[in-house]
DNA sequence: GTCTATACTTCGATAGAC
DNA sequence: GTCTATCGAAGTATAGAC
């Protein structure tokens, strides 16, 4: 999984993987998707936004979606680790719950999901790393909280892991358009659970 | 709020609106959406899959964004209904339910919401389409059900809304995906909860 | 190893012909 | 009232110069 490059029957040459205008050239394209869309990054203006040519895009990337594709591993590897630590304390469904509902992060994963659900080449790998997450998380879970009931019946780690994703994005999702109604109450109705399960108070 | 135009500072014609040229464009346009996403949807391919020309498509939208709004106004009106129909069956949560999981209709929201999170003259139409439905749906519910309880507490029939809504949407988006890692499980937990206000059985 | 000159395709949109 | 001819801008990608 280490080169960007789908198997390329060409001879073209690519640059190197640590270079410094790669990288200025995967903050750009991060930064034109959160500002506006998966669509919007093109290499003309992934390279306005770097200040450097469109070409260079495709020397350091042989395709788009080749930057798409480093660009999601880049962040992946972030995020497992940012995740691994939020497992790991006092509060794990609190920190859970703060981590899920990380705005740029959210918004950003809905993008690729986006992304991913129309361009094959991409899709699967985003879907690989999603069910591993989600695999990780509901083991570190289900060690961390053997006990968790909702209404009175067992609730597994990993369905409760779905439904506090779920929610995190799409209050993430609605709170970017514009829409709100019903937040307010959601948002306690979580609260309450979380703290009923894990206390209410102080450290994280 | 009749007329799908932007405020034309032209002079140009544009096409009836009840045209079957009109409405042949908009069932295009709706499956290239779905089928390949909103970036997709260009005058180009419209007219393509339409079996007609590129130019068409401008004569009866004066820009994309136009026809964006008419295909969210026609899609809208649909759902006000077919909602409304929801609302008024013997179990409202169950019809809500299954109306929130509907594969297309949320193939499609998801669409627009993506659409209109980056461009500005359609997110403010969305947004205030979304807020209304909600009002609509909340309204109705908590008519229906003045009791409804999770874990021992009151629930608020938006919050319980924002919820169901929040994990039908992404269960959808993530199937599509073909990560469905938890889902088997988040789904037997709403449903638990749906039959236990609701009852178990026979008719909707 | 790094970047530029250049080709070709598709885009939205308008002016004007029927 | 309906459709066509056409334009300029923006898109991806490659071959070749430094």
């Amino acid at each position: 999984m280490g080169k960007g490059q789908t198997s390329a029957t060409s001879t073209r040459r690519i640059g190197a993987e640590d270079s410094k205008t790669q990288a200025r050239l995967l903050d750009a394209a991060q930064q034109l998707m959160l500002e506006a869309g998966y669509p919007a990054v093109t290499s003309r203006r992934v390279a306005a936004k770097a200040g450097l040519k469109p070409q260079l895009v495709h020397y350091y990337f042989r395709t788009m979606d080749d930057l798409f594709l480093a660009l999601f591993r880049r962040g992946a590897e972030e995020n497992l680790e940012k995740q691994a630590r939020a497992l790991q304390s006092a509060r794990p469904l609190h920190a859970l719950w703060s981590f899920s509902t990380d705005r740029i992060g959210t918004s950003l994963t809905l993008e690729f999901i986006a992304l991913a659900n129309h361009r094959d080449a991409i899709r699967n790998e985003i879907a690989a790393y999603a069910e591993r997450f989600r695999r990780l998380q509901a083991e570190a879970l289900s060690d961390a909280l053997k006990t968790m009931r909702i209404d009175g019946e067992e609730l597994p780690a990993v369905a409760l892991l779905v439904l506090m994703t779920s929610i995190s994005r799409v209050l993430v999702m609605e709170d970017a358009l514009g829409v709100t109604t019903g937040h307010a109450e959601a948002l306690s109705v979580v609260q309450r659970l979380l703290d009923r399960h894990e206390g209410t108070a102080s450290s994280d």
